[in-house]
DNA sequence: CGATTCCTTGAGCAACCTCAAAAGCGGTGG
DNA sequence: CCACCGCTTTTGAGGTTGCTCAAGGAATCG
């Protein structure tokens, strides 16, 4: 087994526009894409979750034309794992892409307060719970306030109230940590993501 | 030469969701992409002007996952041209989309009257004068306020409120057709995208 | 335990939205 | 040709939402 591994706390970098290497599928954690403006100012462009491919285009051109920094520790694998990646394989990573370009044009639609709501349930992932309560918990390592803000055209005061709001309604259960809640880490306590 | 070039007008289908058929490149005019939620309504996803492909996933399922919609006046042809396409073409589309992405995620940035401003920009293309006077004109046939609301995340008397600005600052110039300036087709007289 | 960075909260305001009415445009048929 | 219809666009007035500016509190790291 290659241990080629990669492991990124949250807001590390897991490459830069220009500089050269692979593509890498998103195992856990969550990552954000950038572009370069011709300034050199970089500017929100995607999302990839747990199972998305980033810097696909490096097979092409085989230098990044787009930055990934971690929204919450996460790890990557390189893609693809073994043999060089089929016509299908590259097809099911573009049409992939494209639905999550979709899902994340989405988060900039609508009231403040459901965009924040849609892109938490988007970064939710079951927890399996080891115990067999039944109950189908969702656990969310929310991204820096900053970061949210970049991802739905919000401001980050914004984004911090509508926590704030989603955790007095109960929709958002802070995680104890030695007696302090945390800012970060979340149970999520309602399923649909159609709020008022 | 084949004839299975396809001409659509402004506000008609090219394909839907579910539909069988096979990819096109966009030769002319403006097209929007939407996807369909689970409750049936479409809503917008993304933008497709000359040179990109649309209907790319057709080559995996054979169906098309998105639906098309013609903006503007435009006129497609299928692709590939002729021999099946390369693992390159299929990357090259694959990077182009993404880069389009970008800018579309863009257009949901900042103020109402730039955001317009910016799709206008994209939309507009270099008119081949035929005259000799070397100024490079721009011009432009826009899509419906409405579709220009749903690209931009604005409503659509804000968005008719701020092409009347650009008509009033002079950055749009509307042709005039027996007697009447059009609403629809301007010229553009002002290079830069960064307004105040 | 500072020092730094990130997050929260408040007050006031501007930008954008909503609702509504009227005018413009395009087609159809008398 | 004109009258009429439906649809799109424009424009206005007033209300909300989200932004700006600012200050204080919590977390993190050396």
């Amino acid at each position: 087994m290659r241990s080629e591994r990669l492991l990124r706390k949250r807001g590390e970098r897991i490459f830069s526009v220009g500089s050269r290497g692979c593509a890498w599928r998103v195992v856990s954690g969550s990552v954000r894409i950038d572009r370069q403006a011709p300034s050199g100012e970089e500017s929100f462009v995607s999302l990839a979750i747990c199972g998305d491919i980033i810097g696909a285009e490096t097979f092409l051109f085989d230098k990044y034309s787009f930055a990934a920094t971690a929204l919450s520790e996460c790890v990557l694998v390189p893609w693809p794992e073994a043999a060089p990646p089929s016509a299908e394989a590259f097809l099911s990573t573009l049409t992939k892409a494209e639905h999550r370009a979709a899902e994340v044009i989405a988060l900039r639609c609508g009231q403040a307060a459901n965009r924040v709501h849609r892109l938490i349930m988007m970064l939710a992932h079951r927890l399996d719970a080891g115990v067999r309560d039944g109950s189908a918990a969702l656990q969310v390592v929310l991204p820096s306030r900053q970061d949210m803000a970049d991802i739905t055209a919000l401001k980050l005061e914004t984004v911090s109230r509508i926590v704030s709001q989603l955790r007095q309604a109960g929709i958002l259960d802070p995680l104890q940590r030695d007696g302090h809640s945390s800012l970060r880490q979340f149970m999520v306590c309602q399923l649909g993501t159609d709020a008022p």
